[in-house]
DNA sequence: GTGCTGGGTGTGAGCGTTCACTCACGTATA
DNA sequence: TATACGTGAGTGAACGCTCACACCCAGCAC
């Protein structure tokens, strides 16, 4: 509840334009009652603008939300890498990572609960335009577990099924954050996330 | 893939009969596109029936997608209720809770993933209905776990944090058979999944 | 047996509504 | 004047759902 986006920050947009302002009353009506449910004249009101002026800035109702969705993708990927990168032990890089994690998360709370809510939508249609890797956060998570696997700091064991795990310890908690099961930022329990991934790796 | 469902044994009704076809069909086009993107008519042409034969056994859309949630929703409940009872210690409540969504799951993927994907949209129809605890898997997980905390069998924390931090293992892992990244039955990572959780716990 | 009845089941053309999207038009800024 | 932005009534299409009709068959009287 720290650093709370207000109405005007936009996702794809700059702040303080009509398109930062229909990105965001689309975002939240996207999470509140899932994409396919919101209809663009609701989209509309919620901005305050015409149905006219959503289309002035996005093409269709779907490229909105695809927009939306691998702006927060892709900003994940490359935190991720970038988490990944700055440390050495597998450790402080399960740290770091969910420390990016975290902190996107409460950055743009509504915008990370939308990726979480909608991954299954889109995720189909990711990997036809980019490759396979680059882009996507869990590619990149699997690949530090892998290494760490190869470099004998994690027990052996199905990679993929550790990344999974990991994962699951952090977005399963956001998850039940939204579901009003977990209360607080996702910052507030940093340390026991972090301690939980780490000690799924090495089971 | 040992147990298979096939297209004729249902969800709420008897094996063979239409209302069985209709709901295996419609099982299938909701997980593969979402609830909202289907129509009646994909559904009807799916199961081999006519429009009005699917109005015949649910008064709407509506009803067939929340009564297919909410028979796997209640099953999960009970068998996870019958899981942590058959066991003394933390660790084996564990074990067992984890071997009832495994097999679960593998009995009838396709309904466990409609489960999986859809729990945001049908959880808040839920509690209206019944006792915030009986019926709901996660608050009968959560019970478990601050039973344990209580009786330091597991370290202090908050019990939220660590329910969802091991359902998160397991149901990632889940979501990522979805996604193609794990391989195989559930089953297959039965022991590691349970290792996991019990980290998890104990973190 | 035959004939009648009534409930359960399946049909598909059709209904009213709502949706995503368009476009002719206004306005503001450069 | 030209370009960008905003408007909102309007459009065709598609949606969930209905209903008049047909069929099947068990139960029962004769």
């Amino acid at each position: 509840m720290l650093t709370e986006k207000t109405e005007q920050s936009g996702v794809t947009a700059a702040p303080g334009t009509t398109k930062a302002r229909i990105e965001r009353a689309a975002l939240s009506l996207f999470c509140a009652r899932g994409v396919d449910a919101v209809t663009t004249r609701e989209i509309a009101a919620a901005s305050g603008v015409s149905e006219g002026a959503l289309y002035r800035h996005y093409p269709s109702k779907d490229a909105l939300s695809q927009a939306m969705f691998f702006a927060i993708h892709k900003r994940l990927a490359e935190e991720v890498e970038a988490a990944a990168a700055e440390a050495a032990k597998i450790e402080d890089k399960a740290r770091a990572i969910v420390a990016a994690y975290v902190r996107i998360a409460d950055e743009d709370w509504t915008l990370f609960s939308y990726h979480l809510l909608t991954t299954h939508r889109f995720l189909p249609y990711a990997d036809k335009s980019e490759s396979p890797k680059s882009g996507n956060p869990v590619a990149i998570v699997e690949g530090v577990i892998m290494d760490a696997v190869k470099h004998g700091e994690l027990p052996q064991g199905d990679a993929a099924l550790k990344t999974a795990a990991a994962l699951g310890v952090v977005l399963q908690t956001a998850l039940h954050k939204i579901y009003g099961r977990v209360k607080g930022a996702l910052g507030a329990h940093e340390e026991a996330l972090a301690r939980a991934v780490i000690a799924v790796l090495k089971s």
